[in-house]
RNA sequence: GACUUGGUAGCUCAGCUGGAUAGAGCAUCAGCCUUCUAAGCUGAGGGUCAUUGGUUCGAAUCCAAUCCAGGUCACCA
């Protein structure tokens, strides 16, 4: 248990004997002690003044004379300070801590729950390879997976991919009509981008028939229609409903050719999947759900055939379900795939990670599943993250700024090489070991900048500062690891940590208790990561940490420590801070280097 | 227009279940490498927490209104 939490016991307790009134956690708010008053941990008592009349400062003594009496293990002293009262917390207690934990590489990982629990993420189109977007999508997806399942649940990783429709059609014809046959073997090119770059021809050649057309005197409307591409485009998608086969194979190769690049990012950023869903498998998904939507009531027919259903009352829109063609259109087969989902896998919950562009359409989703009866549509969970922005404003194809996912980690990567060299600190590094310590280090810092960042928000991509290897940066957290497992080499050898169970008589020097205190906090933080989807908070817990760290670092010799109990407390907070920092860099995805 | 998300230092972001003098990184300036890795450390300057009003002993945080910015409101996916 947390410190926190003994203590609200602890207050609660006291609180109840003291006055004989029950109080609850929320009636008092506990805080860590601001750094300029004595104290570990502060409990506010304004709060309590009220229910008690009582000044504050006798709630205080009263209260503080109580903790410090019933739990002498745990409290020394306290001090009342405004309506504040700071306890100190024993250095017995934070040693002990050490003692026990420090060589524990599951710290703050909690037992399995049984809870299982599906996330969605990445969903890429098979029409242009990866983007910047994309790579906060999936290292938000992958990283959100993993902090679950360091708390305890079991979780699927899934992806489905968007490999049907007219978007996919388009690069189709334009490598019909333009490519002269060209494969990613014949041109030297990896094959999302070859395809995308006939995604792009498309739109250049569409854009130039229509202001053709419109030069000849065609309305905008009718040249974007009759443009002859754009019809090619549209029957080759009947086509490929029909399954004509030459459609099929072109499909299947071009598919093929954009899974090949795919799978090279995926393993680059090492991006995985347990389960992948093709839109081609699952878009008619939903159809007889569609009917029995209709026996229910919950769907209704317009005149002219087509499905609807109506949301005003819930204050969204009428919703169409299906066209009077009797063709499912996206929600359908989302349906179809939400149940299908849960069907398969038994899950207790569904993650969707997708961007905020889409809250309005997964709103809508989990309301029809809902009014539909599906058992667990209360635990569809849409991880809505923001956009990435550049500096100069957003991403946009038709400028040329969007920001390829494959030539950003290239970039990153020679960045990290560019530097390591610089600093020369690894020049007896072989060719390999080196390659995998620029990817280390590469790839680390574009996934901390990445996830640092609530994901809620929109965020700004500045290409200078992503290379910045200073500050609040994965190399940053790196190093501090590198330089613990350096003095770790050094003073214990390649064998055990160390573990005297040695009796520290000095007391604990201030920076010594604030990185054990800020140990302490991990497995709370790894709570609130998991409860808000949200790897930012170990991201700036583990930097926090890492600062700290080096503040007591450039501070304290470990290895000439002033007593050898010293030194062996230091190697046990700094094995035990080295196993934590490697620990939440992990819940990113990202690798620690034993030396940099 | 309706719904929705956001607005905190020059820039990028924390803090938001109300608590002590609002924090960090970058950038700027001044220092620290003959001792465990300087991708580090120490310090300085920099703020009307969008605006106004309200609730409260206490508001960046809660409520209301206003301004500004993004998103959505497709028989697209």
């Amino acid at each position: 248990m947390s410190i926190v939490n003994q203590l609200q016991i602890g207050v609660l307790k006291s609180l109840a004997s003291l006055y004989e009134q029950t109080f609850s956690e929320k009636d008092f708010q506990i805080n860590q002690t601001k750094p300029e008053f004595e104290g570990d941990y502060t409990v506010v008592l304004f709060s309590l003044v009220k229910t008690l009349r009582l000044s504050p400062d006798a709630i205080g003594n009263q209260l503080g004379e109580k903790l410090v009496n019933d739990y002498p293990e745990i409290f020394t002293s306290f001090n009342i300070i405004k309506g504040f009262l700071n306890l100190t917390v024993a250095d017995n207690y934070w040693i002990t801590l050490l003692n026990k934990n420090h060589a524990d590489i599951c710290y703050g990982k909690k037992a399995l729950t049984g809870k299982k629990v599906m996330v969605e993420y990445s969903s890429p189109n098979t029409n242009k390879p990866l983007h910047l977007g994309h790579l906060r999508n999936n290292f938000l997806g992958w990283s959100v997976a993993e902090i679950l399942k360091a708390n305890g649940q079991e979780v699927i990783k899934s992806c489905i991919v968007n490999d049907r429709g007219i978007h996919i059609c388009k690069s189709m014809i334009a490598w019909q009509w333009y490519a002269n046959g060209a494969t990613p073997q014949s041109t030297n090119t990896k094959g999302d981008h070859l395809v995308g770059a006939y995604y792009v021809k498309f739109n250049d050649v569409y854009k130039e028939q229509v202001a053709a057309l419109m030069a000849d005197g065609n309305t905008k409307e009718a040249a974007e229609k009759e443009a002859p591409i754009m019809k090619a485009t549209q029957q080759m998608l009947v086509d490929w409903e029909e399954g004509k086969p030459e459609v099929m194979e072109l499909w299947k190769t071009m598919n093929s050719w954009v899974y090949a690049g795919f799978d090279t990012t995926y393993q680059k950023i090492g991006s995985d999947f347990d389960k992948t869903y093709y839109e081609s498998n699952t878009y008619l998904l939903g159809k007889d759900i569609v009917q029995q939507g209709l026996d229910k009531k919950v769907f209704f027919k317009k005149e002219d055939g087509s499905i609807w259903i109506d949301l005003t009352a819930d204050g969204l829109d009428e919703k169409i379900v299906q066209r009077k063609d009797g063709t499912s259109v996206y929600i359908t087969q989302d349906i179809g795939l939400a149940l299908q989902k849960y069907e398969q896998f038994n899950i207790d919950q569904s993650i969707y990670v997708i961007g905020n562009e889409q809250n309005y359409h997964m709103k809508v989703l989990q309301l029809i599943c809902k009014k539909l009866g599906m058992p667990n549509a209360e635990n569809i969970f849409h991880l809505s993250y923001g956009m990435v922005e550049l500096t100069s404003g957003k991403m946009k194809s038709r400028e040329g700024t969007i920001v390829d996912a494959d030539e950003l980690v290239d970039e990153m990567i020679a960045t990290s090489q560019k530097l390591t060299e610089e600093l020369g600190k690894v020049k007896d590094f072989t060719a390999e070991e080196l390659k995998d310590l620029y990817d280390i280090i590469g790839l680390g810092a574009m996934k901390f900048y990445l996830l640092r960042v609530d994901p809620k928000k929109t965020m700004v991509f500045n290409p200078e500062e992503s290379i910045d290897f200073h500050g609040f940066t994965g190399p940053f957290v790196q190093y501090t690891h590198a330089r613990i497992k350096s003095i770790l080499r050094k003073e214990l050898g390649n064998g055990e940590s160390s573990n005297s169970t040695n009796e520290f008589k000095s007391p604990l020097l201030p920076l010594e208790k604030a990185v054990i205190i800020q140990l302490e906090q991990y497995p709370t933080a790894l709570e609130v990561a998991c409860e808000e989807h949200n790897p930012s908070v170990i991201a700036n817990y583990v930097f926090n940490l890492a600062k700290t760290f080096n503040s007591f670092y450039t501070e304290h010799s470990i290895g000439n420590a002033e007593t050898i109990e010293k030194k062996y407390l230091r190697l046990q907070l700094a094995a035990m801070t080295a196993n934590i920092i490697k620990s939440g860099m992990q819940l990113m995805g990202i690798r620690v280097p034993e030396r940099m």
